[in-house]
DNA sequence: GATCTATGTAAGATATTGCTTACATACTCG
DNA sequence: CGAGTATGTAAGCAATATCTTACATAGATC
């Protein structure tokens, strides 16, 4: 999740995922999006997206087609959705969980972080 | 928005935010959630969630209460949301905007990225 | 097979992070 | 006021990111 998160913080690789959102697109289709960066930078970022699992390549014949992974988000989203709940539904999520929420205050709960 | 997403890209942040998501904390208070590192470490994390719109600080006297701005993630979840919508829905903000949705292809509609 | 085209990888320069320890600032309380 | 408490800032260091140019690899095509 850290991955995904540091991935999608760069504009660049931001701008690449709306691109291959709706489909695939070759590496050097990509680049041409890209006229003041080099290449081979938007190869590493490439890379950089389908390490942290935010996009899938496929080989065709030459060239390489990259697309979107909608499940690369899901842990990112998750924490969104987490943050964002009231926290009556947290507590709530959390009792079916069986567990308890992380205290807030003092912290006699000492749960490992993260 | 970069700064925000970068800033949720670390695990420690994202500990800090759940930790003031639900009411304010002071800095001491924080950085005892985080044995293993230094409190000045700790101290830089709140400047680095201070300044990038996730967290609001209040002097009260001696200490610093910070406690989360949820708007400060409003960005962040807007793309993720966009990401995640479907392309109709995508096509149909756009014609509500009047503009029209990035190409996905060869892109003749030479939009400044970002 | 020779050459072109598409693409990744290596090496290296530079900037940025994320810590540490030492120090500065400022409120509090006797 | 002076000691104590809470906290931020400075300096410095090791690790990592993000570019660049040069090179390697591999499928396509004549």
């Amino acid at each position: 999740m850290d991955e995904a998160l540091r991935a999608v913080a760069d504009p660049t690789r931001r701008a690449i995922l709306r691109l291959v959102r709706d489909g695939e697109l070759a590496a050097g289709e990509i680049a041409g999006h890209f006229p003041s960066m080099s290449r081979p930078a938007v190869s590493q970022h490439l890379k950089a997206l389908t390490d942290s699992g935010l996009v899938e390549v496929r080989a065709d014949g030459n060239r390489r087609l990259y697309r979107w992974r909608r499940e690369g988000l899901r842990d990112a989203a998750a924490f969104l959705d987490e943050m964002w709940s009231d926290r009556l539904a947290r507590l709530k999520a959390a009792a079916e969980r069986e567990e308890w929420p992380e205290r807030t205050r003092s912290g006699r709960t000492s749960r490992r972080q993260q």
